[in-house]
DNA sequence: TGTGCTGTTGTTAACGCTAACAATCGACCA
DNA sequence: TGGTCGATTGTTAGCGTTAACAACAGCACA
């Protein structure tokens, strides 16, 4: 019935008034404490339902310290990690009764970490979850003295700081071993960019396994994460193909975007996946199952990577000194991999 | 040097003493007021800089009711569409000097929509933007009697309240029109869930378009966004061309993550694309270039979605009524359409 | 019947900031 | 020379909440 114009929000004072007790004894309802009689209690209740109140965030948190919300920062929120990483996070954080806020970073820079941790310091988060992967980003976390809790998510492991992260190096063993297993004599790799530390740590699985098997190390080439730079990888395999080289039989994509533009590269180029070629991509996105054909790839779970990003701001918000452990992936087998073919 | 227990954290007194004026007097330097003497402005600009102070933001938001910040709620973050309003929102607010609550949404139902709404009003947020498109969610919009300015982004005209949208029928009409000027006697549609208001938008156009054009309206095949739907709908049409049903050659799919599903399954089945069927997507998202074959879509520019949600709630909190237009999609052609074939 | 406890309620003082008003100081003009 | 005005600065109050303490009842026990 009023008017837009602010009736001025109710206040603890209104609600005691309309119960007939003090606004302390409002406040001790609302925060359940113990000592208060039943029946002052219900008749509490009562009046803040009738009135419709709900306290006010601002004064609570200029009095407590504490907002009882988090800052997310985070970057390249379009591509599925991040955006399913997100998901599991806020789930995890407002089943703990914290609100999240978001700030999406317009570059991997230092200085746009830096500023976004500051704002959130502003706003007096009480813990600020990182969850920016790259270059100088990355190391601007690890040097950060900020008066809040900071905790990075998915870049990788760090003593100095606490951290969750998967196991990159595992998710690309798997793949690599898989197709060694398949009878490939070696197996090339298409990386992400190279200053996103997850790239990194495909790259040095990937090694890792080939080293392993005795297996001879070819150069890898250096994608981005975006459909096109697999698309370029996958025109230049075929030319080494048809110029005769023959241990290009399997290829390890480090992400399933790339592992598309791959495919699609190789079909214009006249070469058959699994025939010719074997394809292993990484993420398992959604999609995976319906690339042609579909994508043998290594499934992250990014949502549990959310869920214990909070578990492990919680604990260091009681002081426990959590230990996390790594997100293990895991191996996808669809029809993109397949035997070596007899030479 | 400090342990981390806090050394409580500097105030506008402290700075005040350090620079040897009144508190009033650093906060009109804080917030940029004119009457303040030059040299008063420096001293306490190097007292602030010196000391690191950082205004309280729950003091502020105290004393003049607003937190300078808005709330976001949102649901299906991990598809293409939805990640990417985020992304140009957060940027928009932020360049507006705004921070960005994030809530996704459980389920699409009412008492989700409701809850978190109720979760910012209670934050005391500026305003909230909503960002879902299915069913009760959006009744529950239309309804909503919050006391903060609530605008919706992607939800079809309202008239009762602010919105911004997307011409999806105009999206629809567009790819439809361009299979039917082909050669196409009909065009199949594969639709969206049907509790999508943009799903329901893109089969109005479509119908429309087939309409205008004097060909005839097939039953559309119902989809959900997934892969996985598409894929079922490619094998239903498979199926109708193999009992001889002259007129499928063509389709309108609501969205690229379906289209693909589609194209995977015509492959399959056979059929080739464009050679026997011609398939238009929705959305454009970035790998749609590397399907097989490369998919003809409609762009959405989420992004300015996003621009002009921001666009809206700054006029609306100025108190200028804004009229907003909507943002029209563009038709991107590329290989997955092509002439009908000559029966 | 007085003493001490426990459970319940009220009173007061912060938290850090901005708004409103008061005070001071020159300068300028009549 | 006194009064007025504008620019600058300081003082005070209050935003809505919680924490700390005070007050008061009722009860058990000596």
């Amino acid at each position: 019935m009023l008017p837009d114009g602010a009736p001025r929000a109710l206040a603890l004072s209104d609600v005691a008034v309309h119960a007939g007790v003090s606004h302390q004894t409002v406040s001790r309802v609302v925060n359940g404490h113990p000592n208060v009689a039943p029946a002052t209690r219900e008749r509490v209740q009562r009046a803040i339902t009738e009135l419709g109140y709900r306290p006010n965030a601002a004064a609570r948190a200029l009095v407590t310290g504490s907002t009882r919300s988090f800052g997310l920062v985070i970057s390249h929120i379009n591509q599925y990690g991040p955006a399913q990483t997100l998901l599991g996070l806020e789930k995890a954080a407002r089943a703990a009764g914290y609100s999240l806020g978001v700030a999406i970073l317009d570059d991997d820079s230092e200085a746009a970490m830096r500023e976004a941790v500051d704002r959130f310091v502003a706003q007096s988060v009480d813990a600020v979850v990182a969850l920016s992967t790259y270059g100088q980003a990355v190391e601007a976390l690890r040097r950060f003295e900020a008066p809040v809790p900071l905790i990075a998510v998915q870049v990788g492991r760090d003593e100095s700081r606490p951290t969750v992260w998967v196991a990159q190096e595992v998710g690309a063993e798997l793949a690599t071993r898989h197709l060694l297993e398949l009878g490939h004599r070696t197996v090339h790799h298409v990386t992400g960019p190279p200053d996103s530390l997850e790239a990194r740590g495909r790259v040095v699985g990937w090694r890792r396994a080939l080293e392993q098997a005795g297996a001879p190390v070819p150069e890898p080439l250096c994608g981005d994460w975006w459909a096109s730079a697999g698309h370029a990888a996958g025109r230049a395999l075929a030319a080494r193909v048809r110029a005769g080289q023959e241990d290009v039989t399997a290829v390890f994509v480090a992400n399933d975007q790339m592992a598309l533009g791959l495919l699609s590269a190789l079909a214009d180029e006249g070469l058959s996946v699994p025939g010719d070629i074997s394809v292993v991509g990484f993420d398992d996105v959604p999609e995976c199952e319906y690339f042609s054909p579909p994508l043998t790839t290594v499934r992250q779970d990014f949502a549990e990577l959310g869920r214990r990003g909070v578990e492990l701001v919680l604990a260091r918000l009681r002081g426990e000194p959590l230990e996390s452990q790594p997100v293990l992936p895991q191996l996808i087998v669809r029809r993109s991999t397949g035997p070596a073919r007899r030479v």
